[in-house]
DNA sequence: ATGTCGAAATCGTTTCGA
């Protein structure tokens, strides 16, 4: 099963490139942030014509997340209420269209969009460490239907100095401050493990460069976008790649796909096998 | 390097967010 995640900067301006990519990789599923559309103006028409089904969360402008799958999407969940009934922080962040889940493949999906934070002295940044703080409860809620688990998206963090071009410079600053991480090290516990790592531990991979500065030119990038897998998933996980060439395409999104191939379901042993399993 | 994008309103130039 052929897993994607992708922030597209605005689904409408970048459906060429997406149509193109699907063309290519032909993924089970990708999933999509940052479309930046209103529910009823999304073009689902395109993904559907391909024989995909599409389920999508979003408003004008900012945000919003998107499911294009192959398979069935099956208990679709919207935003944080889609697991938290009574949380407290509910009508907080409800307004800001972050979070879709659904059951596809017998695999719980979880694609986010974390809030980016600004700046560590903005308002915005303790949002993005409360949001996270919530994610963490709507897992928690998550965990109790025990689930095959995948959580992918554009987490907004670099957990590691070798996920950004210039830790030296960079560390302790948004996207790299200890908060951060530490919130999102709290989300994955010890259930989920970035699957990107298991197969690379070199740095200079990185998913977002920067439009500005000249970013892209200078392969000035970070490693924001990740795939959390559970142990049985890890298991079963055949690759990992960023396809950074997306990135050098005319009029690009500033992030680059991720995929994950996995072997799911996983193919079982058959009774030939253990005939030679004479010990 | 607040140097580039994308979207929307304040409408074709400015603003906000990233």
């Amino acid at each position: 099963m052929l897993i994607a995640t992708w922030n597209v900067n605005s689904i409408r301006t970048r459906l060429d490139h997406v149509e193109r990519w699907l063309d290519e990789f032909s993924p089970d599923l990708l999933c999509l942030q940052e479309t930046k559309v209103d529910d009823q103006f999304f073009p689902k028409k395109p993904f559907e014509s391909k024989g995909y089904k599409v389920s999508f969360y979003g408003q004008k402008s900012y945000n919003g997340v998107a499911l294009i799958s192959r398979h069935d999407i099956q208990d679709v969940r919207f935003g944080f209420s889609g697991e938290l009934k009574n949380d407290k922080d509910i009508e907080r962040f409800n307004d800001q269209k972050r979070v879709i889940s659904a059951l596809i493949n017998e695999i719980r999906v979880v694609n986010l969009y974390v809030p980016n934070g600004s700046a560590l002295n903005s308002e915005k940044y303790s949002y993005k460490i409360e949001w996270l703080k919530c994610l963490k409860r709507y897992l928690k809620q998550q965990a109790l239907r025990d689930e095959p688990l995948c959580i992918l998206g554009d987490f907004n963090i670099a957990l590691e100095a070798r996920d950004i071009h210039n830790p030296e410079r960079l560390t302790g600053g948004i996207m790299a401050s200890e908060a951060e991480r530490q919130a999102l090290k709290d989300v994955l516990g010890e259930r989920l493990k970035d699957i990107f790592r298991v197969f690379e531990q070199e740095k200079n991979h990185w998913s977002w460069w920067d439009y500005r500065s000249g970013a892209w030119a200078r392969d000035s990038g970070w490693r924001i976008d990740h795939i959390y897998l559970c142990e049985e998933l890890i298991k079963n996980a055949k690759s990992c790649v960023i396809d950074k060439k997306e990135r050098a395409m005319e009029k690009p999104s500033d992030h680059a796909p991720v995929l994950v191939d996995i072997n799911w379901p996983p193919e079982e042993l058959d009774d030939s096998s253990t005939e030679f399993n004479y010990n």
